[in-house]
DNA sequence: ACCTGAACACCGTTCAAGT
DNA sequence: ACCTGAACACCGTTCAAGT
């Protein structure tokens, strides 16, 4: 579903305009990989265009997992928002998950060795912004901080990653949500049983 | 380091060279994407050879990956043995972590978009025997078992991602073993605790 | 300042042909 | 039965040239 505004990108958004029809591509599924060609003209613009604006094909995927990082801290955000502390850690994992199966093919960029956190410090940022809501939880569950902190957010993580891969074997009755409820369920029920030492 | 013993492949195990090249490719370090040129290069063979015996690229990375999480279920299952159960779920979660830190090309490859598990029935299957020394842990701490597997398994995996992903900022004094340790350690207090309700 | 068009080296895949 | 060699459409990237 493209917008149909005249091609505002000759005045100066060509940048903007990429990042926006590589989420594009991504979110109607059929691209597996994405290239920067590919992205190029579904902008309507010359294959070597989008060199002005990003050195290779790895900083455009990185601009588009950044915003996808952020889209991402919105949703967690929001998700989070007048929630009381004791559904919190549960509500917010559940957006988490959610994220990942509503945007699939984004959340798995955002994760792909394709391209590096390390070598790209606004994607980085971008990604941290995104998991201090997960970070947060810890200090509203009065629990040690760090590996409260740390292990809440690979649960979740590696929960997503898992269940998007088909990896974890749903039994016939039961469906994700329920388990995903259950999951969270007992891992809080665990924290609040050591606080309660 | 490749073996020197003479191209054997032409007598029938090309199959087996080009998996076994794709992963020293891997183990090198060098090679980002793995391509299926590249793998027949480094074994000595014409580009179409390859079609002989994988349908296409994915075929050839699919089989890698398989490959991988073999290797994968023997240090796992090697991890374990000889432990007691009190300690399993820590030394078998420090194992994951671990070859993931080994091997961390061949590991991202394991869970790469670009090899569909779907698709491919022997790689799935693969994958849950490697998954089955995690899954088993719940029974021997005598704990709802599907929660039990799934959190534990999720929390390592999402680990290991978030650590190689350099996602998780580590403190100045604080190493990685270290944290890994704090980390299981309080997910296997929290499921005791509430094993003892 | 920003984009096009042609060119380069490379890739995955196909297919006829060799042994 | 298994492999080669040439060919195809495609890709990321560079660079001179256009406006």
């Amino acid at each position: 579903m493209s917008t149909s505004v005249p091609p505002a990108y000759h005045h100066g958004d060509l940048r903007h305009a990429l990042v926006e029809a590589g989420l594009e591509l991504l979110a109607s599924g059929g691209a597996e990989s994405l290239g920067l060609r590919e992205v190029a003209r579904a902008v309507g613009v010359s294959a070597s265009a989008p060199y002005r604006h990003f050195e290779n094909r790895q900083a455009l995927l990185a601009a588009i997992a950044r915003e996808g990082f952020l889209r991402f801290d919105a949703v967690l955000r929001a998700a989070g928002e007048g929630i009381a502390p004791a559904q919190r850690l549960q509500t917010i994992g559940r957006a988490y998950i959610g994220f990942a199966f509503d945007n699939p093919q984004l959340f798995r960029l955002m994760f792909s060795p394709e391209v590096s956190k390390d070598a790209n410090p606004a994607l980085m940022e971008a990604a941290r912004l995104a998991y201090q809501s997960l970070t947060n939880l810890a200090a509203a569950e009065g629990l040690p901080g760090r590996e409260t902190a740390v292990s809440t957010w690979a649960l979740v993580h590696g929960l997503s990653v898992l269940l998007l891969d088909d990896q974890i074997r749903l039994g016939g009755i039961e469906d994700r949500e329920a388990l995903i409820g259950r999951v969270l369920g007992q891992f809080v029920a665990g924290l609040r049983a050591l606080a309660a030492h």
